[in-house]
RNA sequence: GGACGGGUGGGUGAGUGGCUAAAACCAGCAGACUGUAAAUCUGCCGCUCCUUGCGGGCUACGGAGGUUCGAAUCCUCCCCCGUCCA
C-alpha cells in the first residue's frame, strides 16, 4: 500500500523494457502483441481509457482473441465511476513490472497516454494527492469571482508557476494551488526537489510515425468500423446497467457523441464526423508529446505493417543482444 | 421573361466609403503540459522580401468598367446561385 516501496529486491539487474509510443490507430497493439510473442513478453497497457471495464469498442481495447495470444496487463482494472490518475497508474504499473521481472518476462508497454509513461519512467514529484473537496471549493470560488481570479491567487502563492500557467488554464491552476495549500510548499519547489525515476529497467523505445494523411485516413475508417461493430450497442448496455451519466469514461472521445446519438440529439453521420475530428486532434496532441520523448527510435509506418514489423523485430533483437536470426537479414 | 434576396479568405459568416489582409467561429498547422491527460491551455493561419519590425512590397471580397484623394462597401453592365411570379 505504501506507494514508493514496492518490494525492494537487492540491487536488481537492469532489465529491458520495450516501450511502443505512437498516435491512436498507429498499430501499437498489434505490434505489442507481436513483440511480446516473439521475445517471451507480456503487454502492459499505458492508456488512460483502456483501464475502464466495459468501455471496449471506443477505446480500441485489444480484443479477447488478441488477449488470448499473449497476457495483457492494466486493462479493465476499474469500474466506470472510479477516478484514476497518473500517480495511480505509476503504482499499478510498478507492481506489474515487478511481477514480470520475477517471472523473467519482457514487459512490452503500449503507450497512448504520454503523461502516464512519463510518470512511470521519470516518476512524479513528491506532491500531495488531489483533494476533491478543495478542488470543488476552488472552482466554485472561481465562478463567483472575476475571470483570472485563480491566476491572481496563484501569483501570490507561487509566482513562478503562475508565470508558467495561462490565466485560463483552470485545470493546471487548480492543481498548482491545491499543491501549495496541501503541501505548504509551492509546486515549483516540489518539482525542483526531484522525482523518483524508474530503476532497474532499461527502456528500449520505439515510435510509430505513419504519414499524417495515412494516419488520418485510418482514424476515419476505424471510426466507421467501430460504429458498425457494436459501439452504440455497447453504450446502450452501459446505460442500461446504470452507469452514471457523469462517469469519467463517458467523456472520452466518441462516447459523448455516441450517447448524444442514442439520445436522438445527433444523427449517425454527424456523430461519426465529430468523432473522427476529435480523434484526429487527439492524435496530433499525442504526436506533439511523443516527439519530445527522449531516445525514441522512430519507424515510419503502421505497427501492423509486415515490412515495418520486421524492421522493428531486428532492431529489438539487436538491442536485446540476440543474434539476428530473422529472414529480414540482420545487418548493421 | 419578370420581382426580390444573395455571391467575402479552406468552410460557415460579419462587415455598407478610410481605423480592413478584412470580426467571429470551424477546420488546419505548431506548441505547452509532474496526479481528471481521449483532459486542459497557448500561438500561427493570403503570398512574398529583408537590416525580423507595432517593417516593406504584391495580391484579395463573382467579372469588367466607373465615381472618389480613398471602395469589399457607391454607380453601370455582365455572369452565377436561391426564392417567388409568369
Amino acid at each position: 500500500m505504501d506507494e514508493n516501496s514496492i518490494v525492494s529486491p537487492p540491487a536488481p539487474a537492469s532489465m529491458p523494457l520495450v516501450v511502443i509510443v505512437g498516435a491512436t490507430a498507429s498499430g501499437k497493439s498489434a505490434l505489442g502483441i507481436l513483440l511480446a510473442q516473439r521475445f517471451g513478453g507480456e503487454v502492459v497497457s499505458c492508456d488512460s481509457t483502456q483501464v475502464y471495464r466495459g468501455f471496449d469498442v471506443g477505446t480500441a481495447k485489444p480484443t479477447p482473441k488478441e488477449r488470448a495470444i499473449v497476457p495483457h496487463h492494466l486493462l479493465d482494472i476499474l469500474e466506470p465511476h472510479e477516478v484514476f490518475t497518473a500517480g495511480d497508474y505509476r503504482r499499478r504499473a510498478l507492481e506489474v513490472l515487478s511481477d514480470l521481472r520475477s517471472r523473467s518476462r519482457l514487459p512490452v508497454l503500449t503507450v497512448g497516454t504520454g503523461l502516464y509513461l512519463r510518470a512511470l519512467l521519470e516518476g512524479l514529484a513528491d506532491a500531495p494527492l488531489r483533494s476533491e473537496e478543495l478542488r470543488a471549493r476552488l472552482r466554485a470560488r472561481a465562478e463567483r469571482r472575476a475571470p483570472g481570479h485563480l491566476h491572481r491567487l496563484l501569483a501570490k502563492m507561487d509566482p513562478e508557476s503562475a508565470a508558467r500557467i495561462g490565466p485560463r488554464d483552470t485545470s493546471k491552476l487548480v492543481r498548482a494551488i491545491e499543491v501549495c495549500v496541501l503541501a505548504g510548499k509551492t509546486i515549483t519547489e516540489l518539482h525542483k526537489a526531484g522525482r523518483h525515476r524508474l530503476e532497474g529497467f532499461r527502456p528500449i523505445k520505439i515510435g510509430l510515425m505513419p504519414a499524417r494523411a495515412d494516419l488520418y485516413e485510418r482514424i476515419e475508417q476505424r471510426t466507421v468500423e467501430m460504429m458498425d461493430h457494436g459501439w452504440p450497442k455497447e453504450v446502450r448496455a452501459l446505460i442500461a446497467r446504470g452507469t452514471p451519466a457523469d462517469a469519467k469514461p463517458f467523456s472520452f472521445i466518441g462516447y459523448r457523441e455516441v450517447r448524444a446519438h442514442l439520445e436522438g440529439k445527433l444523427d449517425l453521420p454527424n456523430a461519426a464526423k465529430a468523432i473522427q475530428q476529435a480523434t484526429r486532434r487527439y492524435a496530433k496532441r499525442q504526436l506533439t508529446w511523443f516527439r519530445k520523448e527522449s531516445d525514441v527510435r522512430w519507424f515510419e509506418g503502421f505497427g501492423d505493417d509486415p515490412a515495418m514489423s520486421r524492421e522493428v523485430l531486428s532492431h529489438i533483437e539487436k538491442e536485446l543482444g540476440l543474434a539476428s536470426t530473422g529472414a529480414a537479414g540482420g545487418s548493421s
